[in-house]
DNA sequence: GTGATTTACTTTCGCTGCGAAAGAATCGTG
DNA sequence: CACGATTCTTTCGCAGCGAAAGTAAATCAC
């Protein structure tokens, strides 16, 4: 009664998707839940009676619906219980984890970051299941652990290979797995912010959604029918062999003229940097733009086409519903917006439908949200695999 | 029991499914329909039974499978009765209509054409009514008509505008339906070509599926879970704005450096006769680079290497699981092919999945027959709806 | 206020369609 | 010919749904 499930596993089918449904989408009404999933009023009777009585639903109180104007019975919103269990999820970078807590909406109720001084896998463990026995401390009943991770994973569990870590094959949901005792997901950095924003952001109720990221390197995510579609190279390397302008500049890294020489952080700061000879952060670089001074200007500009050709592609190619630009390389859309925005409608047909484009900057803790996401899945539907 | 029933409307959805199963994946066992649509042993009797009753599917000799290393019982296949109805498709061109009869299994059993000399709707009706009565001669049991027009169809009935034809919201299925008392679909050429590869060729059974068409113009379906994505600008425009080489060749269709301009077949005509002063069909032009003249050598070097980039920006955005090369312009395919494939891997990631690309000259009558395919699943599904 | 109306939810009942399990059919093998 | 293997059929029970009638709780009309 007032505990929470430990799984959602004894469910049926049916009752899975009405609490999905409720917990995706808000407070909903039996009715309303009814017209969305497509069944009758006797139904959602059935279905939500043994949720609520589990704890995992609860009845609350109309949120004060100013448009009064409805006559009849009032509807009785049903909401999951959100508070009732918690999740973590982390971030490992190359020199620091991010941590957050969440509830089962996913909202964040607690951050943390600790230094991280070792790249032994054992050690970064250890770290990760100190910072969760922290975390537990405020925040009893946690449910599960999410872990994102730049690189290759297998089954959700297993770091194939991680360049910046120098890892291959490092069972790293066991090993955490063994220290807390609770269920644990690894996943590719990316594909959990994907798997986020699919459920709880940007992307839900979509059926075809993409997220592109611009930061150290470049990420994509593609989401049909609700799903991500899962591929070989997001393996950190996205983007460095999509050749936007193959008379563009050539960087450390990535194909000359590829996305990622065009966009990412490191190669708009080289550019500026070979060009100018100072070295300067990616925001001082756009700032210096809007100024109006001469190199950087020309290297956000050339930035602001790449993206808008890239975007532009995508549209014409994976036709999404919407694309969502996240990380931390999309201050560019700030300071050069309507050169993107010029350059997409210029590659696609007059006729075209527009492109529905949201931008989100994300620090290193919405990522770690995004992996905390990967926890809440596993236990709503009882499998690791999306 | 000896005629077809005119619609699968009265069927259950289990038996849809079944019988859908069947027409597309050929004679199956019911145990191999048991695990394809992960029903029990139990049910699919009770399916097939009314199915083998109504005459829709029949029990077919074992076709000499050769492996009969098995023992136990052995299976018994269910095939449709493919040759129990007949389907009419059309393609309407600028100065020809060209027309087909296949079976239910979109198998085609005779070809014909007849110059279009008006572009009057009534008369271009007229025609196909006429066509219909000739080929309903020898073919009885027709039991429905497509028509793949170019242009904007709204409905699978209207067409909405179609340049060649100089039309404008002409109800053309309700035309035609009139003289002939048949059920008419007609779809945008493309459409129709998308969905019958979808259902019967080389997308049948695939969750991600790509056909790029060059001929005239360039064409681009995208079929996910099963289903063609919808979109609003193909309307004959496709392609005119993929910029692939923003300093490729000027054409009288399509932007500078356009997959139009440089890969549609007119555009490759009119870029040798600009350089060379001579007109020469695409076949001439082709085997005129295969022997080593310069000028259609760099021309058409220059289509492959942007036939190459397209296909790879597919892959990488829309991630299909294969690309279908259709249209009369695929010939560039077999003199260029290994330029094209160069280009492919040289943007993709060297991790990345190969795409299977798969090359089908078609000619009118293959987008006929594309038509059929839409009366076809009218049919079956009991809508004019995708 | 008081009853009519409207909307939301609950209860009951019957039916569809599925799987499990046992049985029948039909092949190879020893 | 007996035996196991495999496919198909039959029987039975039950989960889960919708239809329809009933109940609850609000507004509206007077």
């Amino acid at each position: 009664m007032t505990t929470v499930a430990a799984s959602w596993l004894p469910l049926s089918a049916g009752e899975r998707s009405v609490a999905i449904e409720v917990l995706v989408n808000g407070p909903l009404s039996r009715t309303e839940l009814a017209r969305r999933l497509r069944l009758s009023a006797g139904s959602l009777t059935r279905l939500t009676k043994p949720l609520i009585e589990s704890g995992l639903l609860e009845e609350v109180a109309e949120a004060g619906t100013p448009a009064e104007g409805r006559q009849g019975r009032p509807s009785q919103p049903l909401d999951v219980v959100a508070e009732a269990c918690s999740f973590l999820g982390f971030k490992v970078t190359d020199d620091m984890v991010y941590g957050v807590v969440t509830t089962l909406r996913s909202d964040v109720v607690a951050r943390h970051h600790r230094p991280l001084t070792s790249h032994d896998p054992a050690e970064v463990a250890d770290l990760l299941a100190e910072m969760t026995a922290e975390l537990a401390r405020e925040h009893p009943h946690l449910a599960g652990i999410g872990i994102g991770v730049g690189g290759l994973v297998e089954g959700r569990a297993v770091v194939g290979e991680s360049p910046f870590l120098h890892w291959r094959d490092v069972p790293l949901a066991a090993l955490v797995q063994e220290r807390t005792g609770l269920p644990v997901v690894v996943e590719n950095d990316v594909a959990a912010l994907v798997e986020a924003e699919t459920w709880f952001g940007a992307g839900r109720g979509l059926d075809r959604f993409v997220v592109l990221t611009i930061g150290a390197g470049i990420g994509y995510g593609l989401v049909l029918g609700g799903k991500r579609v899962p591929c070989v190279e997001e393996n950190r390397g996205f983007g460095r062999h999509w050749i936007i302008n193959p008379n563009g500049p050539l960087t450390p890294d990535g194909e000359r003229g590829s996305a990622v020489s065009l966009l990412a952080i490191p190669s708009i700061r080289y550019q500026v940097r070979a060009a100018t000879g100072r070295d300067r952060t990616y925001e001082e670089i756009l700032a210096a733009a809007s100024a109006g001074e001469p190199m950087p200007a020309r290297v956000v500009d050339e930035a602001a086409r790449a993206l808008g050709t890239l975007v532009a592609q995508i549209a014409n190619f994976a036709m999404p519903q919407k694309i969502l630009l996240a990380g931390e390389g999309v201050g560019l859309m700030d300071v050069a917006g309507n050169t993107v925005r010029e350059t997409i409608t210029a590659q696609r047909h007059p006729l075209a439908a527009p492109v529905p484009l949201e931008t989100k900057v994300s620090d290193f803790h919405d990522w770690a949200r995004g992996a905390a996401v990967l926890a809440i899945q596993v236990l709503v539907l009882g499998t690791a695999e999306a």
